[in-house]
DNA sequence: GCAAAAGTGTTCATCGTACACCCATGG
DNA sequence: CCATGGGTGTACGATGAACACTTTTGC
């Protein structure tokens, strides 16, 4: 026990402590899917909770912590039991801990929110217990007001993270099919950091991942089959590599990000 | 003061929720200090506690979060209580967040770990409540098995983040006197990063803050009081700038962290 | 004057981008 | 055969590191 109520109470037999707070997890999903315009590609998982300290606002999945289970098992048992995805193989990684006092109505609540990444073609929705609605929404342009307690600045903060990650990191294969082209390589970029990335031809956009040739982590696995669109059908690629390890030098692609450059805030790491 | 027992629980005419963790804050405070060896000049402040929890080792200073306190007041305090630094204005930011079931002897604590920087120059220690020892130890060579509980891991975590954040913002002003030479400012990142980086001459280094002398944020303020010392003296700088803003471009030095490259996790980002 | 540290400018290699060109497919 | 998208190689500009050289101090 800490000072505030006195010093070391039960001093006798190894002082046990008593919980003074509720520990959540929550989960910011992103994924990458087909649409018309670029900008609304990236998209993450919001639901809509039965529950009335949600009100009728959006929220991130997430669930209690069980008292024998680590953040992670906790993180990956929300997603299945809100969205009925198995997440056991997904790339998760904490991302920070929201703890302000009153940010949630029903007590001192401290989430630890988490980023996970997932290929949408292998998952199906499914609606937990408790749940409404379930749905795949666009990451730009969502109003903060719509997202429930401090859950937008846990996006906020998960989009900085994600868009830094994929400079310095190859995350960005957990987000593409198991086979790729180099132009679907480039699209994932170009939605998650900035869409003027398209103008980079193959081999400037190759050139940023020319170690991972080198290496063979990045392999040529045939072509692929032409479904019906006109032009050149692209070389499929396999990645084989740790999506855990980094790059040796962080992608510059200023020219990309140029204009104003909005700030210089990025959230690498918790800020 | 607030009961962790149920103060307010009975309040629940709405869903109320158990408190089901103890919630925690460790803070790791680096600073620099002059030493004869460059690599033990970064120094991480280590504390030795009554508490028979935490055997005879060493650990973090670190406090139970208050009801009504957010996780940034408790880190303060917890230098303030443990250590009797004044940490009102240092640069803190979140680091991750430790909750493996078991890590903890006494519940399940989940503690919200820290980065703290400062100036070594400006403080004092003074051993806290519960504090037998109170001491600066170089962040290099430490055996893990001398920290208790999962601290050494909270320590690597820190280590990488410090590293990284150099590469990437002005943090190591937080580290540096109010006015200082380039070979200081050299220095500190010789001593966090790679000693090898002395190599660089004033000309090359200064390239890498070009960005700042051109908008005024590191500015000359007159030469350094020879101070018994041989060589030409240098001349002495002031940082204006936000600690919090990012560089446009990450710094390369890669020679600099040449040989072998020991591995590619950097923790950036709390992973 | 000499040693030692601070500071400057030039040269060379590296790397990112633009661009001109070639290839494979559908209509 | 031509429009469309995929793919390659070269040239140019920016930037980082090495290095030779100058400046200022203490002894």
């Amino acid at each position: 026990m800490e000072s505030n109520t006195n010093g070391r109470r039960a001093a006798a037999a190894e002082a046990w402590l008593n919980p003074n707070a509720v520990v959540a997890v929550d989960v910011v999903v992103f994924t990458l899917r087909p649409t018309p315009a670029i900008e609304d590609r990236w998209q993450v998982l919001l639901v809509r909770r039965d529950e009335p300290a949600f009100g009728n606002k959006l929220s991130l999945p997430g669930v209690l912590v069980h008292a024998d289970e680590t953040f992670d098992a906790a993180a990956r048992r929300a997603l299945q039991t809100k969205a009925g995805l198995d997440a056991r193989d997904w790339y998760l990684e904490q991302l920070g801990t929201f703890g302000d006092p009153g940010r949630d109505t029903r007590g001192r609540v401290v989430s630890v929110a988490h980023v996970a990444l997932v290929r949408t073609d292998d998952v199906e929705l499914v609606r937990g217990s408790g749940i409404q609605s379930i749905d795949w929404v666009p990451v730009r342009g969502l109003p903060a007001e719509t997202l429930v307690f401090d859950h937008a600045d846990m996006l906020r903060v998960a989009i900085n993270r994600v868009q830094a990650k994929l400079r310095y990191s190859w995350v960005a294969f957990q987000l593409l099919p198991d086979r790729f082209t180099v132009s679907e390589l480039r699209a994932a970029y170009s939605a998650i950091l900035d869409p003027s990335l398209e103008r980079l031809n193959t081999s400037n956009f190759k050139k940023a991942f020319s170690a991972l040739f080198a290496t063979d982590t990045l392999v040529p696995v045939g072509h692929r089959a032409t479904a019906g669109k006109v032009g050149r059908p692209g070389e499929l690629y396999r990645f084989v590599g740790p999506v855990a390890g980094t790059r040796t030098r962080e992608l510059r692609w200023d020219s990309a990000r140029s204009k104003k450059e909005v700030l210089h805030v990025h959230d690498r790491g918790t800020r």
